[in-house]
This record gives structure tokens, C-alpha cells and sequence, in this order.
DNA sequence: CGCTTCGTTGAACAGCTTCAAACCTTGTGG
DNA sequence: CCACAAGGTTTGAAGCTGTTCAACGAAGCG
């Protein structure tokens, strides 16, 4: 629909999952063999994306499932009133789109937010194959399970903690996602703005903007705009988990 | 693996999906003849659970998918220092346990409100069957798309709404999701506590008591209890967005 | 170099929570 | 049948965390 770099990046982004990094890490994990090559084929030209551009938006047509194969971006829910919630920040390996299975649109809206580039998994195709490859079939909802799961993380911190536990889980969750995709598990690059940040963990810039600060004062961390090293990951942990002072209301049934 | 009362149980609740009267809202909807009676087949026997019962807990081995077939259950997570998020609740047709696919064990806890049924779908049965069966595949992945988009609802609320939207987007989902189920769409009995109420929408019991005081008194409800009737829908529908005093900070990258 | 957007910091404010106590409901046993 | 206990629910007052409002500094971009 836009971009002529995608013409020319074409020629180095053709490559097979059986070659790419991330086979491990991505759909095809545990699918080798003629069940592999069935699946690369459904795959389509992959795509790149500048920064804020739209990969798809809430109402889209639901045509394919997408993988992220390089750089990162949001999905996000934005209302009628126009506030808007950010569900999620993807980083390569992961998949995007499968809001959409259930109204055969998608319901969401996913936005680049550096340079990335884009598998593009057709979802007809996909079914096809799907059903010639029952590994397929069971890595498909594996990692739509996996997704859920993470989602219920970003409940549990939105309903139950304060905001500092909320960046430090927000912090040590990056640190894990990235710690298999570099070997340096203690810096970070934020491709995201603190605006992002805030919406995301359910609280304002300025809010996370004082926390940075603060968990730089206390000696967890070192922030440079974008950039951030983890100087205390023992500390960073800890900040993970409230302490409570009192013990909370339970809810036993026996 | 307790409860003499299954086995009592059994013969009414042993009837064929056909003739289910939550056919057209569950798994079955939009498969029909052979399929129909393959996915049947692959369903074990129902089990009653009683209020309290716990269908599975975190570190379970995942054996089974479960639908809701009278009564509700909630679902949580609960952490090493014992404070817990409801996830969800879950009424009839709708279906459990999908969080278990990822990791081959359950991460959360399902626990029954109220007296329930349900229906057991051993995991192994149903992907065999939905390997003949495209249909059910895609319905079984239309499903839990649905449960992420529930999901993402929950966190929108979690992440941006104040305490009286929560409550107000909390009663009108109720109401929906029951709309289909009986004819009454203005009386709902809660099966759940207020503690439940409130842990699920990120507040304290004294919070959601006080909204729910608040709503009677300005005539959009009256509760008694479990039950409450929704007197004036309009305003119940309008508690459910907020209305921004100010615009918010936009996030517009055009 | 000026403009705009992003990020940081400070002070006042507000909404929800915490703490405390009373009331109501339900179930139990005398 | 009633007294009592235990948990669920409601109500009030005080307190705190995070928000709002405001202003400034820093970085990116024309």
C-alpha cells in the first residue's frame, strides 16, 4: 500500500525459516523436514515497516497471521472517545493478529515502532498446510496459549500492583525476551516512548518518568532516554514482587 | 475424583451435544451431521462441581478443555506471596482451560461459584477428531481468539477506566452474556462475592459496595444482595465510557 | 536555528484505599 | 427455636499513592 523500500529489501528478507535466526523461537519450532518446507512455502514475501506505520487497524479484513522478524511494535485498543490501551509489545519470534480469528476482522490495531520487518503468514494457507501438519495445528495454538498467558501477567499487574512493581515486571519481562535474542541480558534498548510505557502499565509519563529516576538513584539501574542498564538484577527482582506490610484478604474456600 | 453426586448425575446429564440446549453458543456452533456427532463422541462424561469446587489449579497436567454447561466458575492466578487476580468469570457455553496449551500444565485455577456442570474435552480426543474435522479446528481457534478479545476488554478497564466505569462495564457484560441465555435481560443474580467483584476490577471490596450504593441511589439499579435489576439501561450503557472533563494526551503519529 | 515533540521535575489535588466499626445473613449447636 | 459465631456487606473518616497541572530542559527534524 506504501513503502518502495520493500521492493528492494525483498531480495535479502526471501529466505527460508529453515535458515532464519529465529527458527527456534518462532512458529516453526519442533517442525523439521518436509512438514518445514510445506510450512515455508505458505509464507509469504515478507514485508518492512517504518517507524508508526500501521500493519493493520482495528476493522482490517483478517487475512493473515503476522510474524515479527526484526525490530518491534504495539498492538493496541483505541476506543471511540479516543483513549487508547496499549495490550502488548512484540519482539521478534513473536506473532501478531490473532485478535482477529474470532469476527474475521481484526479488532486491534499493531503499529511499528522502530524499523521492523514482517513475516506475513496467510491464514488460509496456513490452515491448509495446518491440516496436513498436525504439529503445525498444535504449535499454532501453543502459541496463541502462550499469548494468553502473558496477557493474564499484564492483568495480575494491572489489577494488583503499584507502580513500581508495575515498570520493574514491565523492565524484567523485557530483559527475559530479549536475554534469548542477544547475549547481553543486562542493557536494553526501549523502542518504545515513556508514553508507551505509561499507557501500557496503566499509568501516566510522568509517574514512570519518576520511577526511572528513582530505581537510578537507588542504584538498580542506569537510564539514558532510550537506553538502560540493568546494574542490580538481584534489586530489579526483588522490586518485581511487592513486599507486602500486611497480608492481604484471602478468598479460601477449602 | 470425589463427589458421589456424579455418578447420580450421569444419566440426565448424559445427552448428546445435538440435542444441548447451549448447542449454537458452544463448541458445536456451525458443525453439524457426522462432524457433530465425532466432536460428541470425543466429549467424556459431564461432572457436577459444587460452589467452592476446584475443576483444576495451577501446576494441574493439562488433560481436558472444559465448557461451562450450567452455573459459572471464575478463574485466577495466584502468586508465591498468596495475592491473586481473578481472571475471568465464566458462564454456561463458554469454554475453560485454554491456558494450559502452551506449557502441556495449567497456569491458573478454575473454582465454581455456584453449583455447576460441565462439559470435559479430553485435549488428545478433541485434536484427533479436529483433524478430521477442519471445522472444529477453526472453531476451537475462533473460540479462544474470543477469549483474548474478552480479555483485552478486561484490560482496557484495568488500564484507563475509574472505578464507577469499571463497575458499570463489568454489570453490562453480565448482562449481555446472559442475554442470550435467558429472557430476563434486567435481573442478574451475581454468583460471585463482592470480593470477587472487586478483584477482578482492580479494587477493594469497600469501593465496589459503595458504587454499588451510588447506583441505587441515583436509579440506574437496585441490588439487594446477589441480585440486582437494571432500572434504567440508558444510563447504565452511559456509565460505561467515560466522559473526558478534559481531551487526553493523544498518541498520534499520523 | 527555530520548532515541535519527548522527557523530567515540582506542587497541589483527587480518588481510591486503608482502617475501623457496625450490620446483616447463614449456619451450627445447645 | 434461639443464641452465637463467622463471614459477607455496608458505611464512615483519615491517609496515601498516583494524577493533574504547570513549567522547563533536551533531543530530533525541518
Amino acid at each position: 500500500m506504501d513503502s518502495g523500500a520493500v521492493i528492494l529489501d525483498l531480495n535479502q528478507l526471501r529466505r527460508s525459516c529453515a535458515s532464519c535466526a529465529l527458527h527456534e523461537l518462532c512458529l516453526p519450532a519442533g517442525i523439521y523436514g518436509d512438514d518445514l518446507r510445506q510450512l515455508d512455502a505458505a509464507i509469504r514475501d515478507k514485508r518492512t515497516l517504518e517507524r508508526g506505520a500501521t500493519l493493520y487497524r482495528d476493522g482490517d479484513a483478517f487475512r493473515a497471521l503476522y510474524v515479527v522478524r526484526s525490530g518491534s511494535l504495539k498492538t493496541f485498543l483505541q476506543n471511540e472517545a479516543g483513549d487508547l490501551q496499549i495490550l502488548a509489545f512484540h519482539l521478534p519470534g513473536e506473532i501478531l493478529g490473532f485478535d482477529a480469528l474470532a469476527s474475521n476482522q481484526h479488532v486491534s490495531q499493531a503499529e511499528a515502532l522502530e524499523h521492523s520487518s514482517i513475516c506475513e503468514l496467510p491464514y488460509a494457507r496456513l490452515m491448509q498446510v495446518s491440516n496436513e501438519v498436525p504439529a503445525l495445528h498444535r504449535q499454532l495454538m501453543r502459541v496463541i496459549s502462550r499469548e494468553m498467558v502473558a496477557e493474564h501477567r499484564h492483568l495480575v499487574m494491572m489489577g494488583r500492583q503499584p507502580a513500581q512493581e508495575r515498570l520493574a515486571i514491565f523492565l524484567q519481562n523485557l530483559v527475559d525476551r530479549y536475554a534469548h535474542l542477544s547475549r547481553d541480558d543486562i542493557s536494553l534498548t526501549l523502542s518504545m516512548s515513556r508514553y508507551d510505557i505509561a499507557n501500557y502499565l496503566g499509568l501516566v509519563v510522568e509517574t514512570v518518568s519518576r520511577l526511572f529516576t528513582r530505581m537510578q538513584e537507588t542504584g538498580v539501574l542506569e537510564v539514558n532516554r532510550k537506553s538502560v542498564r540493568i546494574l542490580r538484577p538481584d534489586l530489579l527482582a526483588e522490586l518485581c514482587s511487592t513486599q507486602h506490610p500486611v497480608p492481604m484478604k484471602r478468598h479460601d474456600h477449602d
